[in-house]
RNA sequence: GCCCAGAUGGUGGAAUCGGUAGACACGAGGGACUUAAAAUCCCUUGGCCAUUGCGGCCGUACGGGUUCGAGUCCCGUUCCGGGCACCA
């Protein structure tokens, strides 16, 4: 007998791989090619907690299985660790983000190398290392280089624009904007290079844009959509209020369109592409010119019920709207300054909680170019700026916002489809059939009318009657924004950026990367006063190409540097094309290794990334995509989010007002306080009386109230965390139970997208399984299986049964029921004294991807060749599966029928005549008729009888 | 409000195509070995009834339906989780 120890086996294995580079992988064209990613970690301070690993031990079996199965596998790993996290930390230990990163990032890679991952460590990256973000500040200088062509529906040279401008003006072009322009050849040419930056401005990719950013002050930065949540910042619940600053933005709204098309094409869950499909929230509607009464002002709704148009009461225009200026009468100013002003005192959140109805006339009437109808203009803070033009019709009848608005200032309200009732709330579903459009007796614009048709008919007749009258367009809305692309931090990417008498220019593109400066001061400032304007050395010499003194600044050719910073995403967003060529100075990833490994094949990570990362990164593949640096339209063909390990607390229960504790079920006798106590002291729920004595120093005089002897704790699923101390740390698991053990029992834990909590008293079982699969290969004399033993039917049936259920569970990611069967497995092995040496190699490299360690170990011990990562993936032969006799089960529920079992490979006729000639059937068959017999696959046939 | 995904023993979870519900593991109870503990092994473990008998009934959140047969499919309800949300 021998004994498993697990902590010489892995330790050796370890260094092995490492001395040997068994994980190093490069181009092989003579092979296919197989990138598995996870998304790279932040580096934070508390280290990795048991639920951090559950992704990359997932994908790290998968990996190892593909490499077994002769693909050439990319299975890459790096940090993440520039952005708001890794500073907020530093900030808060009053340390300098550089010195924690570091720091962070050794213990990660301390941890992480204890679990037996088959990373390429060759190909580190991190997104603070000026040798990785050269590209991120060098395709920033590609977007700001590039236009966003809606006719070739790609990015093209801004150069190309330019020229179209020198030539012909905006006459006839076709590119995504900030706002539509309109100016001549002559126009153009004359403007000044400052004009003409700011022109250029509204059609590139990565512009400097005046626009409405969510400030969090307590940050001291701008933060992105997703980064807010229900307005608050998404790290720290500080608040966020709305503010107009300048800032880089990147024209992400662009490529919405195939943002959502592109989602087709794509293996990921419905639920995250239902995340990204609302997100990006696409609607189809139309936009209809509203005249003014006396007046020359026009402007433009937008609405999805072109149908309603009949039902427009009145207008309503956004408080930020440019129209409120031009639209409101003398008579109403006063009235609409002090609305204006109670608006502006309103927070983002403020108006998303209350909603309370608020607005105010503006004194103009606009014109309904269907009925001709005279209809008044309010203003009101329901009616969002940044969405379609600002401005709607208001249809009471059918829209529950303009109902209430109504109501509210007692307008009219036109019921427009048969049989609604509006007279306690709109009526806002789309089916039914028109009426009133228009109204008897009445005639509208040329005669048209909707009346008899149903909505759908109606909003489609809609449309084209607009269209092809002239007043208006069918346009497509989308509710995703464009990027807000600085930040008023340190710790970031610096921009590749500076201002020659406030023009923005890039800095060449030999001279990247423009590296972080060191300041003394890094912290955020309130005011929004960006920290690398601490920076001494921060101007560009344009003669000499460098960085230099800012002191030396002139307005010849010393310029001032940008002092913003990228966000986060940046640095995350084109990772996974670093991964393939990390070390290349020359281009972000070399042509043709890119067009080897093409894009991620499998890609695991948290669904908390569905509005944030996982967009940004579509985004910028499909740039570079359109610059052909990329090699394929998406980044991740397939993705999987695994789900989050919560913590399971632990509970002591503290009689009032005294030391003395008592067991959870005696625990309603008295009038307790739960206490949350160290899940770490606590076995199966059973408290170790001495170690929580020795926990806290009040606890030392600590008096207990057992129960047959064992103080018993409570315990409650909550969000793994240090203040619950129920934070258990994979070193520790390691340490006690092994690696292998670790893994094993992380994927038999459930599915790896569901969400579970972590409870360490279920590991025992993994590690009881490895024991005795070790067991399985040493008889009593520690000797191993000789060559010569035949391996009997019985084995085969077992060994072809489990690399059948293993190999489709892998593919299905099914980790849990595959580690069931291996236990199947062993046990069945066992019961049979298996002995047959091809067997067992078998069983050695299956377990390979699960248990790397023990699976080398006994390889080598049974003289395996080389690792057995690279050990081939067995397949199955279905003849030695096939059922050797028939299984008869009879069924008889005082009802008119039976079933039974029988062997896979009979026919349907088979399976009927063997029921029906079986002697156990006879007896249920004697003296009746057969009315019915139903043979299905799965061994069952059900004869009806009467 | 709209959209998506769920609900199975004391616990985590199996049942992959509509075909023996509860695999596997934990926990619990009983037993063996042991001075004792640890480790290991064996038995029981959804509920109720019967247990000198080898069986019966009920059971996959709830109410209906389709089917020879439903955890699985359809309709309705409740509850939990996630996304979007004055987006016109």
């Amino acid at each position: 007998m021998r004994e498993y120890d697990f902590r010489g086996i892995e330790a050796k294995w370890h260094a092995r791989w490492v001395a040997n580079k068994t994980y190093h992988v490069t181009e092989d064209e003579t092979k296919q090619k197989f990138y598995v990613l996870n998304m790279f970690p932040y580096p934070s301070g508390a280290g990795l907690h048991v639920g951090h690993p559950l992704g990359y031990i997932a994908s790290d079996i998968y990996a190892r299985f593909k490499r077994q199965q002769g693909y050439n596998v990319l299975n890459p790993m790096g940090y993440d660790s520039y952005g708001l996290p890794a500073e907020q930390y530093a900030i808060q230990t009053g340390q300098h983000p550089e010195i924690t990163t570091f720091r962070n990032i050794d213990r990660y890679r301390e941890q992480l190398d204890k679990i037996g991952f088959s990373f390429d460590w060759d190909r580190e990256v991190r997104t603070c290392d000026p040798g990785y973000y050269h590209w991120t500040q060098w395709a920033f200088q590609q977007m700001f280089r590039s236009y966003f062509c809606t006719s070739a529906n790609k990015a093209m040279p801004i150069d190309s624009l330019i020229r179209h401008f020198e030539t012909r003006g905006t006459e006839g072009i076709t590119a995504a904007s900030s706002e539509e322009l309109s100016f001549t050849a002559a126009e153009w040419q004359a403007m000044s290079e400052e004009k003409k930056s700011r022109t250029l401005m509204n059609y590139r990719i990565a512009f400097l844009g005046e626009t409405m950013v969510n400030w969090c002050p307590k940050l001291g930065t701008v933060l992105a959509n997703d980064e807010v949540i229900d307005g608050v910042s998404e790290r720290g619940g500080y608040p966020v209020e709305q503010k107009k600053m300048r800032q880089w933005c990147l024209r992400v709204s662009a490529y919405a369109q195939r943002l959502l098309d592109g989602l087709q094409t794509l293996e990921w869950s419905d639920s995250i592409k239902e995340t990204q499909k609302n997100w990006i929230g696409r609607s189809e509607g139309t936009e209809v010119r509203i005249g003014v009464a006396d007046s020359d002002v026009e402007f433009t709704i937008f609405t999805t019920r072109a149908d309603t148009m009949f039902g427009v009461t009145f207008f309503v225009l956004a408080p930020e709207s440019e129209l409120v200026r031009q639209l409101t009468t003398a008579g109403q100013k006063a009235e609409v300054d002090k609305y204006l002003a109670y608006v502006k005192g309103r927070t983002e959140r403020d108006r998303m909680i209350d909603h309370t109805v608020t607005g105010v006339f503006s004194g103009s009437y606009g014109i309904n170019p269907i009925t001709g109808d005279k209809c008044p203009i309010y203003i009101s803070e329901y009616v969002l700026s940044g969405y379609g033009t600002g401005a709607i019709m208001a249809v009471p009848a059918h829209d529950s916002r303009d109902y209430a608005f109504a109501r509210h200032f007692d307008l009219p309200i036109i019921p427009l489809i048969e049989g609604a009732d509006v007279s306690e709330e709109s009526y806002d579903a789309k089916e039914g059939t028109v009426m009133n459009s228009p109204m008897a007796g009445k005639t509208a614009f040329k005669g048209f009318s909707l009346n008899g048709l149903s909505v759908k008919e109606a909003i489609a007749a809609t449309k084209k009657f607009v269209s092809e009258n002239g007043l208006g367009r069918v346009k497509v809305n989308f509710r995703l924004r464009d990027a807000i692309f600085s930040r008023q931090r340190y710790w970031g990417e610096p921009f590749p950026v500076y201002y020659k008498h406030g023009i923005p220019c890039m800095i060449p593109e030999e001279c990247l990367p423009v590296e972080l400066p060191q300041v003394e001061n890094f912290l955020p400032t309130e005011s929004g006063e960006p920290p690398l304007g601490n920076a001494q050395i921060w101007a560009w010499d344009e003669v000499n190409r460098k960085i230099v003194d800012k002191a030396l600044i002139d307005d010849k050719t010393i310029f001032p540097i940008e002092l913003f910073t990228m966000p986060g995403f940046a640095g995350s967003s084109a990772y996974y094309l670093r991964y393939m060529d990390p070390s290349n100075d020359h281009a972000l990833v070399d042509d043709r290794v890119a067009a080897y490994w093409q894009n991620v094949d499998l890609y695991v990570g948290g669904s908390e990334h569905a509005t944030g990362h996982l967009i940004y990164s579509r985004f910028w593949n499909k740039f570079l995509f359109d610059l052909g640096v990329s090699k394929q339209e998406e980044p991740f063909h397939k993705l999987i989010n695994q789900g989050m390990i919560q913590g399971r607390s632990n509970f002591v229960y503290r009689i009032k007002d005294t030391n003395t504790f008592v067991s959870l079920g005696l625990k309603d006798r008295y009038d307790t306080t739960p206490i949350h106590v160290d899940v770490n002291i606590v076995r199966n729920d059973i408290l170790d009386v001495d170690a929580f004595k020795a926990w806290r120093p009040e606890y030392e005089t600590a008096e207990f109230i057992l129960e047959d002897g064992k103080y018993v704790c409570g315990w409650a699923v909550e969000k793994m965390s240090k203040s619950m101390f129920n934070v258990v740390n994979p070193d520790m698991i390691v340490e006690r139970y092994g690696a292998d053990t670790l893994r094993l029992y992380e994927m038999f834990l459930g599915p790896v997208e569901q969400s579970k909590p972590w409870d360490t008293n279920g590991i025992d079982g993994c590690h009881r399984f490895l024991k005795k699969f070790w067991q399985l290969f040493w008889d009593k004399e520690g000797n191993l299986p000789a060559d010569a033993t035949e391996p009997t039917a019985d084995n085969m049936k077992t060994l072809h049964r489990l690399i059948k259920k293993v190999t489709a569970d892998i593919e299905a990611f099914s980790y849990n029921t595959s580690i069931s069967a291996f236990m199947v497995a062993t046990n069945e092995l066992t019961a049979q004294k298996c002995r047959s040496r091809e067997v067992l190699m078998q069983m050695v490299t299956l377990l390979a991807p699960f248990a790397p360690h023990i699976a080398e170990e006994l390889w080598e011990a049974m003289g395996g060749e080389g690792s057995v990562c690279d050990a081939q993936w067995p397949s199955f032969d279905e003849k030695f599966l096939v059922e050797s006799s028939v299984q008869l089960g009879v069924q008889f529920n005082g009802k008119v029928r039976f079933s039974m079992l029988f062997p896979t490979d009979a026919t349907p006729e088979e399976m009927v005549r063997l029921a029906t000639e079986a002697p156990e059937a006879q007896k249920y068959l004697e003296g009746k008729q057969v009315v019915k017999t139903i043979a299905v696959p799965k061994r069952i046939v059900n004869i009806v009888v009467k």
